[in-house]
DNA sequence: GCAATAGTGTCTTTCAGACAGTATGAC
DNA sequence: GTCATACTGTCTGAAAGACACTATTGC
C-alpha cells in the first residue's frame, strides 16, 4: 500500500494522465464521403455520436491501440488498411472526466459490400461527413481536421488507392478525388497523370465488364507512396 | 484515503501514463543546420545530450508546454517562433523510468546573435544536425523525423522565413533553403519563384549595405502561409 | 578602373488545363 | 445499327530549369 502511494504521488505530480486513441475512419460509399461513427453508451454524451476510440493499454503503443480499435471496428485484415497519426488534442477540459488527452488517428478503408458489425461497438454506422455534427468530445474538430489532411494527401501521396478495392478502374480512382475533394476532375488529363506517374497505378491486364459501355481496365495499387510532381487541385481552397 | 486508492484503481485500469513534450528548435548558423540540445542532469542518460522537453502541468495543453520550454530555452518572445506538433512516440520501452509517452514538437528559431542562456537548461547549446547522434531516450529517432518534415515544409509553406529575422535579404532566405535541403539552389530562378509568389514576401524598400558589392533589399515575411504552386527540390529523395 | 555581390532577361522544355474524337462492349 | 461507357490525341499557356548578362556598391 505505501509504494501504492509513492508511485500515485509521483505521477500526481507529474500530471499523470489517460490517454485515448481515437480514429477517424473514412470511406467513400455511393459517391460521398463517409465516417465511421458509434453510439456512446456511457456518459458523458451517453447516445451521442462519437468517433471510435479507445483507451491506451499499458503494454501497447498508441499506434497498437488504434490498430486494435480499427479490426475490432471495421473487422477486415487491418494489416491492408491506411492508418496515420493525425495530431493530439490536449484542451484541459476536452473530457468531462478529468484529464484525458487524446491522439487522433486518420484511417482509409475501401468502401466495404458488407455494413459494419463490430463485436464491440454495438451501434457503428457509416455517417456522411457532410451532414456529421454534434459528435461528443472535441470530435467535430478532429473530423474537420482529418478530412482536410485527406485532401491534402490526395494531392501529396497516392493514399486514394487506399479507398480502393485490391483491383480498381481508373474510373473508380478517379471518383475518389472527385468526391474528398468536392470538385469534378476531366477525365482526359486525370488519366494522362495517373498512366503517366511511375509506380502509382500498375495495370492487371483484366477488364471489368458492367451492364453497358466499355470494359474498364482494371489496375492495381503501385509501389509508389509520394507523388512527385504533386496532383494539384483544380479549384483549391486559398488559406 | 479511500477515495484516493479509487482514483488510482482506476488511472490503472486506464493505463495512466505521464506526458512530455519534447522540442526539435532547429536554426541555420554559420550556413549549417543546428538544434538545441540540453545536458541531462538527472538519471536515466545523465550526462547525455538530449532534447529540451518537460512533463506536461494538469492544466495546461501540449502547446502550452511546448511554447513554456521554448520561452525558456531560447529566452525569446515565443509568439514570433514558430512551433508545430510533429508525432506522439509512445513505444511502451522508450523510457526507463516507465510509462512516459512523449510529443515531440518542432519550432522554428532565427539565427540568434547571442549563444543560448536559458534560465533552466544549465548547459543548453546549438549543435550541428549531420553530426548529432547519441540522444537520450528515442530523440535521435525524433531529431531525424523533425529534419524531414521541415524539409518538406520549405516545400509547401513559407516556413523559411521563420529561420529568418524581421529584416532579411532573398539571398539569406535562399541559403535557408540550400542548407536545409542540402543542394544548391539557383539564385535567379529562386528570385523570380520568391518575388513571383503573391504574399511569400514584401519589400521594405531599406537596403542593406556590406563591406563590398552592391547592397541587398530587405524583405519582410508576407500574409502567405502556403505555397501553391509548391517550390520543389531540384534533387529530390526518392521515397 | 577592379572586385564582389545583387538582381534581371531569355530561351527551352515540361506539364497542367481545356477540349473533341475514337474504341469497345451489350443489345 | 444504337447506346453507353472507356480511352486517346492535340492544342495552348503557364511555369520550372538552364543559362548569360547588367546593376550597384567599396576600393
Amino acid at each position: 500500500l505505501c509504494s501504492l502511494l509513492i508511485v500515485t504521488a509521483m505521477e500526481r505530480k507529474h500530471a499523470a494522465v489517460r490517454v485515448t486513441a481515437d480514429l477517424v475512419i473514412l470511406t467513400v460509399r455511393r459517391e460521398q464521403l463517409h465516417v465511421l461513427l458509434v453510439e456512446r453508451g456511457n456518459d458523458p454524451f451517453r447516445g451521442s455520436p462519437a468517433l471510435p476510440g479507445g483507451f491506451l493499454r499499458p503494454d501497447e503503443t498508441l499506434e497498437d491501440a488504434a490498430r486494435r480499435e480499427l479490426t475490432e471496428e471495421t473487422n477486415m485484415a487491418s494489416e491492408r488498411l491506411h492508418l496515420e497519426q493525425l495530431r493530439v488534442y490536449s484542451d484541459p477540459d476536452r473530457d468531462p472526466r478529468g484529464r484525458v488527452i487524446t491522439v487522433a488517428f486518420l484511417a482509409i478503408a475501401p468502401s466495404l459490400p458488407v455494413p459494419v458489425a463490430g463485436s464491440d461497438a454495438s451501434a457503428a454506422r457509416w455517417e456522411r461527413v457532410d451532414v456529421v455534427t454534434g459528435l461528443a468530445f472535441d470530435h467535430d474538430r478532429i473530423l474537420a481536421d482529418a478530412v482536410e489532411r485527406a485532401r491534402q494527401h490526395l494531392e501529396n501521396t497516392t493514399l486514394a488507392t487506399a479507398f480502393c478495392a485490391d483491383a480498381f478502374t481508373i474510373g473508380e480512382l478517379r471518383n475518389i478525388y472527385e468526391v474528398v475533394w468536392g470538385v469534378p476532375v476531366d477525365p482526359r488529363n486525370f488519366n494522362r497523370k495517373v498512366t503517366g506517374t511511375e509506380g502509382f497505378v500498375v495495370s492487371t491486364g483484366e477488364k471489368r465488364s458492367q451492364e453497358t459501355g466499355r470494359p474498364a481496365v482494371l489496375y492495381r495499387r503501385g509501389p509508389a507512396t509520394v507523388l512527385y510532381p504533386p496532383m494539384l487541385r483544380a479549384n483549391f481552397l486559398r488559406r
